[in-house]
RNA sequence: GAGUUGGUAGCUCAGUCGGUAGAGCAACGCCCUUUUAAGGCGUGGGUCCCGGGUUCGAAUCCCGGCCAACUCACCA
């Protein structure tokens, strides 16, 4: 245990054998918000026209009156003089303006604390941000400012007193009273750098929240970012619903899922790696309007984009279709941008700006890969194929081995997808790679979806949802065959429920998946999947 | 899983050629009644990530391991 632990434990200690409650008491009364208060004392200067004016420099030179300037004789006395609090200061030649009294309680963390033999200044930090504190001997006593020294950084307190400004211009509150809500027994990270360490802002993620201002202000754009989700679908009809995380059969993705036991009743069970197929059920049973949000969970690896569980949204929209969903993304993605971060334009973690403006650019895969590939790619051999991505870099392109759709899609993969800087619909994608979807009416292919590239990432894709229950089937069976001892294998299992709901009939759809966690990487600029995870996954220590 | 970089006081970081471990902040003591990274004087604080090895001597060099960040692979 580290001294200055040590320390504070003792101190802790003799605070309770002296009769001090040191993690606080009943609830704080008329507390209010460090951003509440300011603003009260500012409206209040406003209301008498007050105005702060910067005192003049350190010598004490300000005319009481007309001569006194003249006379530098004896400075340090007029100070003295002048200081002496809870009396009218005698050099109002000018006139004094009286601002009204504010009183308030504030509780929060002390940050900081500045000493000054009989007088101190602090930081407290609440929800709302940081204020600072003035305590001194004249207004406490004794007894109660040697006990406000005696606080240490971290400790949780509520205090209260009376708004005023400080010859520094700050709006301060003068502590008549405060109560020790909760003893910090560890001291926090420096008061400068603060907590700078990666791994310990993820691993202790309470004290980079205490500390590091921009950490805090992440998590609540985020948490605005999910609301004003929630409430751009609840304003186009859409209902919320929650959907089985744990379930016999994950399906609706291909990933490896996350595996465990149901002890009850004695199965195994996953971990869900979409919710897709329940919410479809969902069509079936009549709701033409649900989303979900909520966590994913796949057995892969971590890197700066991927966490085991993050969180998705999923839409469906009953009677609605691809293009359905193309308008429904755009419109939220653009109403969230606009409404939560103030723009439209926003910049990655390179500085690069991303116009969110629409329309976005709606492009068919296989447009960009001639693009990309020459326009006779699609006529060309698989050898000549193999050959031609090789000369790119992708060296482990076979092809004796690799089929030509997969030959392509590494290309798509690898060479094309990061570039989609500016928002992108990637339409008409081929059929094998995604089941669920319906073929495109003059192609069968390709499907009829969209995938949503923006800042080289995948960040939504949206489908015609396939309602063909004779069609899926066969399609589960051909992916099922597909993926049969290749790692997903665990995700090719057919879903027989989800078919026989589909026999009965699901109305056609237009489906939407955002990677929520993705979004806001997005929205807010961040580099690492981890700047927008509270806790993020780490190797246990 | 592979490669690269890193791990030194509570925090942020120095540490030369291998020669008994350093600063700032924080802590402790004293001074200081409008400071704001307050200031001044003084004091204490180390499993140098862990385990081996080389050496008279290792924070430093070598080997193995742990953890993290980044890149790559799987993937959204």
């Amino acid at each position: 245990m580290s001294d200055q632990i040590a320390q504070r434990m003792q101190k802790l200690e003799a605070l309770r054998a002296a009769g001090v409650n040191v993690y606080g008491g009943l609830k704080v009364e008329g507390l209010s918000l460090s951003s509440d208060v300011r603003a009260r004392y500012e409206a209040a200067e406003k209301s008498v026209g007050y105005v702060w004016t910067p005192p003049p420099p350190k010598s004490w030179a300000k005319p009481k009156d007309a001569d006194a300037a003249a006379a530098p004789a004896q400075p340090e006395q007029e100070q003295k003089g002048v200081e002496k609090p809870g009396q009218p200061k005698p050099e109002s030649a000018e006139p004094k303006i009286e601002v009204p009294e504010i009183r308030a309680t504030l509780a929060g963390r002390l940050m900081i604390m500045r000493v000054m033999g009989k007088a101190a200044f602090a930081d407290l930090k609440d929800s709302a941000g940081r204020i600072q504190l003035y305590a001194q001997k004249n207004t406490l006593g004794d007894e109660r400012f040697a006990a406000f020294k005696n606080l240490d950084l971290g400790d949780i307190v509520s205090v209260t007193g009376v708004m005023f400004r400080t010859n520094a211009g700050e709006v301060t509150l003068k502590v008549e009273s405060f109560t020790l809500q909760s003893k910090a027994l560890r001291p926090l990270p420096e008061k400068w750098h603060g907590l700078t360490d990666v791994e310990q802002r993820y691993r202790q993620r309470y004290v980079d929240l205490i500390v590091n201002d921009d950490a805090r202000r992440m998590f609540r754009t985020r948490a605005a970012i999910v609301r004003s989700i929630r409430e751009f679908l609840d304003g186009r009809g859409f209902m919320e619903v929650e959907t089985p995380m744990l379930q016999p059969i994950p399906g609706g993705a291909a990933a490896r899922p996350f595996k465990t036991h149901y002890n009850a009743l004695d199965c195994p069970m996953y971990m869900r790696i979409a919710p897709e197929l329940y919410l479809k059920r969902l069509l079936v049973g009549g709701y033409d309007k649900v989303f979900e949000i909520n966590r994913n969970f796949r057995n892969e690896g971590m890197s700066r984009r991927h966490n085991p569980e993050f969180t998705m949204m999923e839409v469906y929209q009953a009677f609605g279709d691809c293009s359905t969903m193309m308008e429904l993304v755009e419109s939220l993605v653009t109403t969230i941008a606009e409404t939560v971060m103030g723009s439209l334009v926003i910049k990655n973690s390179d500085g690069v700006e991303i116009n969110l403006t629409r329309p976005w650019r709606r492009v068919a895969y296989a447009d960009l890969v001639k693009e990309r590939m020459g326009a006779d790619w699609y006529e060309l051999s698989r050898e000549q194929r193999a050959a031609k991505a090789q000369a790119l870099g992708l060296k482990h392109i076979d092809a004796a081995t690799w089929s030509d759709l997969e030959i392509t899609h590494e290309i798509y993969e690898k060479t094309i997808e990061h570039t989609l800087i500016q928002p992108t619909f990637v339409t008409r994608l081929p059929a094998v790679l995604v089941p669920l979807a319906k073929l495109a009416p003059d192609d069968p292919s390709v499907v009829d979806v969209f995938e949503l590239e923006i800042n080289g990432q995948e960040i939504a894709p949206g489908y015609s949802e396939n309602n063909d229950a004779v069609d899926q089937r066969a399609r589960f069976e051909a992916q099922a065959r597909r993926v049969e001892g290749t790692h997903e294998e665990e995700s090719g299992k057919i879903d027989e429920d989800f078919l026989t709901a589909l026999e009965f009939g699901m109305p056609p759809a237009g489906g939407m998946g955002i990677g929520i966690d993705r979004l806001i990487m997005l929205l807010t600029g961040a580099a690492s999947i981890r700047d927008v995870l509270l806790f993020p996954q780490l190797r246990p220590q």
